[in-house]
DNA sequence: TCTCTGCCCAGAGGA
C-alpha cells in the first residue's frame, strides 16, 4: 500500500473528510474558470461526489490524493463552493493559528518558515511588555478594574516571578517595565468607562452584523456585560484553525431597532493603533473559530490598549472566504513540502517555498530572513522553475557568502530528512485522533481516558497551574498508557469543546485521574463530560530545525562547529597538562584519579588536553556514569564551567544523583515535574520558590551561582544560554541522540565531550527514507572517524567473563575486559539451589523437562524456588506484544517484581539475571528489521551481570546474520546446558 | 513490520 503519510480516514457529517480523487479545470467560452473535484467519503473509494469550485475558489491548490473538508450544502451528490456560500478546507486536520494566517497576508514564505523555525523570533522589549499588559488587562477585566486594584495587580505581575526569565534574557530592569506599563493604565479606565456596564453615551460605532441590515441600524452602542473567558483555547477542525482568544465577552449591542446580545471575541493590542488588515484578520478568524462553540458572533473587536480605543471588526463572508483561501495556501505549502521526482520515483526532494516577495522594506525587519535566504540558496537556486525577484539575488548572495558548498549541501540534506521525519510523525501521531476518534475507540489503544467528570474543587497550586480531579462516570478506567508526568489534552466529549486545556498528569487511580492544567475549568457546567488524551505533538522536531538554522549563521560559534562537524577539521589537542591544571587543583585531581581505572584516567587526560572535542566510547558496564561524574569533578576543580546534558531527563538525573554525593554544586534546569525527586531541590523552579526570588538581579545570581549546569539537550533554549558560555559541554548517551539535537548544547560551550557507544542503539528515526539518507547517524558516530579524539573505556564491571565473551566476539573484537577477578567469576546467588536440585532429581517431571516438552506451548522459567529476588531478574524482548503476553502471565505470580521491557528500553541498565525472549519462529520471508540490527542484539546480551538466559527458535533465528554469528559461537562453546553461565534453550513454539 | 524520547504554547510587536 502506498498511502500518503498524512492519510486520514475519510468520513461524513459535521467533521466530514473527503479524499480528492480527481481534479479537472473547466474553462467555457466567456465564462470564469471552474475546478471540478471528484471526491469520496468512503474508504473503498466508491460513492463519489462532485465538488464545483467557482468565483476564485478554483485557485485553491488542491491535487488528487488530498484530504478536504467541505462546509456548505450538498444537493444530489454535488457541492458548490462559490462566492455566496460554502468553504473548502484543505487538510483540515492541520490546524493553523490565527497569527500564522494573518502573517501570511504580507509574506506567505515567512508564515511557512515560521511554522518550521519557531524559535527564530527571540522576543523583544515590546513583545514582553505586550504580554505583561495582556495579562494585567485580562485579569483586571475579569476581577476588578478599580484604579488601585489595577495598580496593585500591575505591581504584583511586574515584580513577581513569572516574567523574570524573559527580563533576564532581554537584560531589562523591572523598574523600566513598570514605568512603561503605567503609561497604559489610564487607557484601561477610559475603556471601562466607555464600554463596561453603563457605558458613556459618546460610544457609538458602525457595526455590521449581517448583510440584511438597514443602514440606520449600523450605528450601535456597545456594552460589555460579562467576561466569559480569557485566553480561551479553540481548536477548529472544521476550518483547520486554532487559536487563543484574548477575551471572550458577552456584548449587548444597542441599536435603534432594539438590543441584541452576542458572545464575541475581543483581541487586545498593545502596539501602535494601526487597525491594520493583519489585526483585523486575526479577529475575523476568531469569529470563525467561535462557530465551534456558539452561534456565529458575526463580528468581534480590536482593542488598542495604548489609547483604549475599540474598533468593531465584522466577519463578512468576503473576508472569511479570502482568509480561508489564504489558509489553504499555507496548508498546501506545509503539506507538500517534499515531492517525488518523476524520474527516480523513490527519491523525495524538497519543494520550493512560497515565492520571495519583492519588498526590501518588509524584508528588512523580517525575523525569518536568514532562513529565507538560506533555503533559497541551498535548495531553490538549483530549481529552474523558481523565479526570483532580480533585486534580491545579490542580497541573498551576500547574506549567505559565509557558507561553503559543503555547508549548503548539509543544510539541504538535513532539511529534507527532518521534513520526511516530520511527515512520518504526523501520520502516526498528531492531534487529529482527538477529534477524529471517539474516546471509547481511542481508549483501546490506551492513549485516552474518556467519560470523566470533574470532582472536588480546583486548586491553584501556583501561578497558572490548576490541579483538577477527574472521576470516571461509571466503572473503572480501562488499561491506559497514561502515566504520571505525561502531557495531556483535556477536551469535552461533545463537539466543540476540543483542547480546553493542556497540562500534566499528577496521579492515575482506578477510577480517578488528577491533572495539573494551565487553565481553570471550574466555570464549565458541572455535568460536562471530559476526555483526557495523551498529548503526542510534533514539538520535538522544531528543535533540530532550529539548530540546523543556527549552525548556518554567520557567527564564530557556528563557523567553528561547521568546520568540525561538516568539514571534519581535525580536533586539536594541547601538549601538556600543566597549562590547564592549576597548581592548587593538583591534589584534588590526583585524589579523584585514584578511584579510576586506566582507560578512565586516559579519558580524563584527553579531555583536559582537548581544544575542540573528545569522544568517550563507553562499552557496556564500563562505568560511564562514574567516569562522567569524575570528569565533572575534575573540570570544576580546575575552575572550568561545565554544561552537562543528555537526551533524557532520566539520564541527566542519573549522573546528578551520583554527583550530589560529592561536594560539587550544580543547577538543574528543566521542569521540576520531569526531574528525579531527589534532584528537584537543585532545579531553578525549586530554588526560586525556596529563596522567593523576585528580582532580575536575584535571578542572575541563581544562574551564575554554580559552575555546573545540567539540562536535557532540548532544554538549551533557556535564557541562561543567551548570556552564558561554558568551558566544557558533556553530552551523555550521545550515540543515541539525533545529530541536530545533539548540536543544541554545543553552541553554548567552547569544547565538548560526547559519551556513548555506537555499537549500541542509534537514534530513533521513523521515516525509512530519512534513515536511508543517513538520519540515524549520531554526531558521535559521525565524528568517530577522527580516531585521535576517541578514548575507549574497555574495563567493565557488569558481566561475568562468560557473558562478556559473547559481546566481545560479536562486536568488540576482544577489547572488553573484566574489571576484577570478582567480576569475572561472579555467579548468581541462589541459596536454595541444592534443595531444588534434589527436588528436580526426584521428580519425574523436572521443570527443565517441562520447558523442553513440546506439549507445553507456553511456559515461564520460574526461578522462585531457587531463591533469588524477583527484582534481580529482567525479561527482555524486542517486541511489545511479546512483553504484554509475558506480563499478563506473570501477573498471576505473587510478589512479582520482575522487570519486563523492550531491548530498547533496557539500554543503559543491567540486572543480575536477564532472560531474553527472541520470539521469532517462522520460515516465511518476513524477517523483520528489529533482529537484523546487531546493535540491538549487542544491547540485549550485555544487560546481564551473572546469568543470561536466551529463549528462541534456533533455525528461525539463524537467518538473522548477527544471531547466526552468536548461535555458532554458543554451539562451539557448548553453552547449551542447564545452569551454565549462559544458557541457550532450543525451543520452538515457545510463547 | 511494529523498536519510541524530547518539548509549554499561540501570540507577544515591528513596518
Amino acid at each position: 500500500k502506498t498511502e500518503p503519510s498524512n492519510y486520514v480516514g475519510v468520513k461524513n457529517g459535521l467533521n466530514n473528510r473527503y479524499r480528492v480523487l480527481d481534479v479537472s479545470v473547466i474553462q467555457r467560452n466567456g465564462s470564469d474558470p471552474e475546478k471540478h473535484l471528484t471526491i469520496t467519503a468512503s474508504e473503498s473509494l466508491e460513492n463519489t461526489q462532485l465538488c464545483i469550485l467557482r468565483n476564485g475558489w478554483e485557485s485553491v491548490p488542491v491535487v488528487p490524493g488530498d484530504i478536504i473538508h467541505l462546509e456548505g450544502e450538498c444537493s444530489s451528490g454535488t457541492w458548490v463552493i462559490n462566492q455566496q456560500s460554502g468553504y473548502l478546507v484543505l487538510y483540515p486536520d492541520l490546524l493553523l493559528s490565527g497569527t500564522t494566517i494573518s502573517n501570511s497576508i504580507r509574506c506567505m514564505r515567512r508564515a511557512v518558515l515560521s511554522e518550521r523555525f519557531k524559535g527564530s523570533e527571540s522576543g523583544s522589549r515590546q513583545t514582553l511588555i505586550g504580554t505583561i499588559l495582556h495579562e494585567i488587562f485580562q485579569q483586571s477585566v475579569t476581577n476588578n478594574l478599580a484604579r488601585e486594584k489595577v495598580e496593585e495587580l500591575a505591581n504584583k505581575i511586574v515584580y513577581g516571578q513569572k516574567y523574570l526569565r524573559e527580563m533576564y534574557h532581554l537584560n531589562l530592569k523591572q523598574m523600566e517595565i513598570m514605568q512603561e506599563v503605567e503609561e497604559y493604565l489610564p487607557s484601561f479606565f477610559k475603556w471601562a468607562e466607555d464600554f463596561l456596564h453603563n457605558p458613556a453615551n459618546q460610544n457609538k460605532m458602525q457595526l455590521k452584523l449581517s448583510s440584511h441590515e438597514k443602514p440606520e441600524d449600523l450605528s450601535s452602542k456597545i456594552e460589555i456585560v460579562d467576561i466569559l473567558d480569557i485566553e480561551e483555547n479553540i481548536w477548529s477542525p472544521r476550518f483547520g484553525l486554532k487559536g487563543k482568544i484574548d477575551v471572550t465577552a458577552r456584548v449587548k449591542i444597542h441599536r435603534q431597532s432594539g438590543v441584541q446580545s452576542r458572545i464575541m471575541p475581543l483581541e487586545l493590542k498593545s502596539g501602535k493603533e494601526s487597525n491594520s488588515i493583519e489585526h483585523r484578520s486575526q479577529v475575523i478568524l476568531y469569529t470563525l473559530m467561535n462557530l465551534e462553540r456558539r452561534v456565529d458572533p458575526e463580528a468581534g473587536f480590536l482593542l488598542y490598549l495604548k489609547t483604549g480605543t475599540m474598533y468593531p471588526v465584522s466577519g463578512t463572508r468576503m473576508d472569511r472566504r479570502e482568509l480561508m483561501k489564504l489558509r489553504n495556501h499555507v496548508a498546501f505549502y506545509l503539506t507538500h513540502s517534499t515531492y517525488k521526482s518523476a524520474v527516480g520515483k523513490e527519491h523525495s526532494q524538497l519543494a520550493a517555498l512560497p515565492p520571495v516577495i519583492d519588498d526590501s522594506q518588509a524584508c528588512k525587519y523580517c525575523s525569518q530572513i536568514h532562513n529565507c535566504f538560506l533555503y533559497s540558496r541551498a535548495v531553490e537556486q538549483k530549481m529552474a522553475s523558481v523565479s526570483f525577484p532580480p533585486a534580491m539575488v545579490p542580497v541573498v548572495e551576500t547574506e549567505t557568502r559565509h557558507l561553503k558548498p559543503s555547508h549548503l549541501e548539509y543544510f539541504s540534506l538535513w532539511y529534507l530528512m527532518l521534513t520526511l521525519e516530520l511527515q512520518s510523525g504526523e501520520g502516526k501521531k498528531g492531534y487529529k485522533n482527538i477529534w477524529m476518534m471517539p474516546s471509547m475507540e481511542r481508549e483501546k489503544a490506551g492513549d485516552c481516558v474518556g467519560n470523566m467528570i470533574r470532582v472536588d474543587e480546583v486548586q491553584e497550586i501556583s501561578e497558572g497551574q490548576y490541579l483538577h480531579f477527574f472521576q470516571r462516570r461509571n466503572g473503572v478506567i480501562p488499561g491506559t498508557n497514561l502515566l504520571v508526568g505525561d502531557r495531556v489534552v483535556v477536551s469535552g466529549e461533545e463537539n466543540g469543546l476540543l483542547g480546553l486545556a493542556t497540562g500534566y498528569v499528577r496521579e492515575v487511580g482506578v477510577t480517578k485521574v488528577s491533572c495539573l492544567l494551565g487553565r481553570n475549568l471550574s466555570k464549565l457546567p458541572k455535568n460536562t463530560i471530559f476526555r483526557l488524551d495523551h498529548e503526542e505533538g510534533d514539538f520535538g522536531i522544531g528543535v533540530p530545525f532550529e539548530n540546523l538554522s543556527k549552525l548556518m549563521r554567520d557567527s564564530q560559534v557556528s563557523e567553528r562547529l561547521r568546520n568540525l562537524i561538516i568539514d571534519f577539521h581535525k580536533p586539536r589537542f594541547i601538549q601538556h597538562l600543566s597549562s590547564v591544571l592549576p597548581p592548587e587543583a593538583k591534589e584534588t585531581v590526583a585524589n579523584i584519579l585514584k578511584g579510576l581505572n586506566k582507560p578512565q584516567k586516559q579519558a580524563m587526560k584527553q579531555v583536559l588536553l582537548s581544544e575542540d572535542y573528545t569522544l568517550i566510547v563507553g562499552m557496556p558496564g564500563t562505568g560511564k556514569t562514574t567516569t562522567i561524574c569524575a570528569l565533572v569533578r575534575i573540570l570544576s576543580a580546575c575552575g572550568f564551567s561545565v554544561l552537562l546534558t543528555s537526551f533524557t531527563h532520566t539520564a541527566v538525573d542519573n549522573i546528578l544523583l551520583k554527583l550530589a554525593k560529592f561536594k560539587v554544586g550544580f543547577l538543574r534546569l528543566g521542569r521540576a515535574q520531569k526531574v528525579h525527586p531527589d534532584i528537584r531541590k537543585f532545579t531553578e523552579e525549586e530554588i526560586c520558590r525556596s529563596k522567593s526570588i523576585k528580582s532580575v538581579s536575584d535571578l542572575e545570581e541563581v544562574y551564575s551561582s554554580q559552575p555546573v549546569v545540567a539540562t536535557s539537550c532540548m532544554g538549551v533554549n533557556h535564557p541562561i544560554f543567551v548570556r552564558k558560555q561554558f568551558d566544557f559541554c558533556i553530552v551523555d548517551e550521545a550515540s543515541q541522540i539525533s545529530q541536530l539535537i545533539c548540536l543544541g548544547p554545543l553552541f553554548c560551550s567552547k569544547r565538548f565531550v560526547l559519551v556513548g557507544d555506537h555499537q549500541q542503539l542509534p537514534p530513533l528515526v521513523l521515516n525509512a527514507e530519512a534513515r536511508d539518507l543517513g538520519m540515524s547517524e549520531s554526531l558521535f558516530k559521525r565524528l568517530e572517524q577522527n580516531q585521535n579524539a576517541v578514548v575507549q573505556l574497555t574495563v567493565q564491571y557488569r558481566m561475568n567473563s562468560k557473558i562478556m565473551s559473547l559481546s566481545n566476539m560479536l562486536v568488540y573484537e576482544g577489547k572488553l575486559e573484566c574489571g576484577s577477578e570478582k567480576v569475572s567469576n561472579a555467579t548468581v546467588s541462589l541459596p536454595n539451589l541444592k534443595k531444588l536440585k534434589l527436588e528436580l532429581a526426584d521428580a519425574s517431571k523436572t521443570w527443565l523437562k517441562e520447558v523442553l516438552d513440546p506439549d507445553t506451548p507456553v511456559c515461564f522459567l520460574n526461578t522462585e524456588k531457587a531463591g533469588c529476588k524477583s527484582s534481580d531478574i529482567g525479561i527482555i524482548s524486542p517486541y511489545r506484544h511479546q512483553l504484554k503476553t509475558i506480563t499478563d502471565l506473570m501477573g498471576k505470580l505473587k510478589e512479582n517484581r520482575v522487570e519486563v521491557n523492550t531491548v530498547d528500553k533496557y539500554q543503559g541498565r543491567d540486572k543480575s539475571i536477564i532472560i531474553v525472549s527472541f520470539v521469532r519462529n517462522s520460515n516465511d520471508d518476513n524477517l523483520g528489521a528489529l533482529l537484523k540490527d546487531w546493535r540491538r542484539l549487542n544491547v540485549a546480551i550485555t544487560r546481564a551481570k551473572h546469568k543470561l538466559i536466551m529463549v528462541g527458535c534456533v533455525p528461525s533465528l539463524c537467518r538473522y546474520p548477527p544471531l547466526e554469528k552468536l548461535l555458532c559461537h554458543l554451539q562451539s562453546e557448548a553453552m547449551i546446558s542447564f545452569f551454565l553461565h549462559a544458557v541457550f534453550i532450543f525451543k520452538c513454539n515457545i510463547l
